[in-house]
DNA sequence: GTTTTATTAGTGAGTACTTACTTTTTTTAT
DNA sequence: ATAAAAAAAGTAAGTACTCACTAATAAAAC
């Protein structure tokens, strides 16, 4: 389901929908305007009085993406006990709904397909990583930082791909290695 | 540039080389047959005389990524010391050279793209570090073979789409950060 | 509070062009 | 002269997108 400002008709919201789908299981370039109407059960030429065209479709997704990363950082940002900031960071990758896996999918997807410039979009998440990581004394905060958003991108990937077995216990091993 | 077993003719390495750089900037749905043939220098109907189909040029770049990453690995496979092991491997995505960046581009490219069926082409070097990580007596030898493979695969895609900044302190760092 | 008028939502066929792939013709090597 | 390699020409299905139009909804006028 895709949240939004001004207020979307059934149809919009079908199409948001059907294109979140498409581009996220086979990708921005192999998903034709056709189909996603088709999948929305809409005219396809009803996306475009919409959406202008397949990018702005794509722009819209994009757009709110960018709130829906933003409300998944906040709880972290707004933390203060900087060991309780790197015990949230780790979770997060763990706690992601299947229900999401779609729109998650297509972030790390865009990464690589579109000329997506997404520039640092985890950067607030980083900048209080490295702020948590002078808390505790580290000898390189910023370094550490980095690194450990590594981490739980790559994390997150390999779920999201289906690929990471033994979560949990991953989880508690990475927790351990913080010391959390 | 690209290694094979049989001997190719001129226009099937140009052929080769053309979708290397097409799919691996463009990507794999966004670069059509024509493109190819046209950056090749060749007609498009050649493309399909040597490799069958789009998909079977593809497999061709594939079978030959294979060797390429087999030969990539295999220096630390074959290392017995424990704790050069561990070095070689994070040197290892500092250490590609401008030239291969195309074509490492496109490994990781194909991991989101294509429903690439890539059943771990780096098992081999997990398992290497995990018996490295055993030697120094970690306690979680498997585990910690897989975060390291985690974080050497996201800094070289890092640095293949020219984001990692002060890569040299970054590899100290890790370097320090494995006591190394 | 109806009726008129404008606005928005939605359709489905049609546009020019591109796609992956095939067939036919020409060039090159032996 | 024959066979392989390459180019050129061709095809049918698919592409993103437009167009003329209708159905539903909201605003304005009486």
């Amino acid at each position: 389901m895709i949240a939004h400002y001004y207020r979307m008709t059934d149809k919009q919201e079908k199409i948001l929908q059907a294109a979140l789908e498409l581009f996220s299981n086979e990708g921005y370039n192999a998903t034709s305007t056709s189909k996603i109407g088709k999948k929305a059960g809409v005219s396809e030429g009803l996306i475009f009085r919409h959406f202008t065209n397949k990018q702005g479709l794509l722009n819209a997704i994009i757009k709110d993406a960018e709130s829906r990363i933003a409300a998944v950082i906040m709880p972290i940002i707004v933390e203060t006990d900087p060991t309780t900031v790197l015990k949230k960071a780790i979770e997060l990758p763990f706690s992601v709904k299947e229900s999401e896996f779609d729109f998650w999918r297509l972030q790390f997807k865009l990464k690589w397909e579109v000329a997506y410039n997404n520039p640092q979009k985890m950067q607030p998440l980083i900048d209080k990583l490295t702020t948590a990581f002078e808390a505790l004394h580290y000898e390189n905060p910023n370094l550490e930082a980095v690194l450990l958003n590594q981490i739980i991108e790559s994390i997150s990937s390999e779920i999201l791909k289906g690929n990471l077995k033994q979560q949990e216990a991953y989880k508690s091993f990475l927790l351990l290695k913080y010391k959390l």
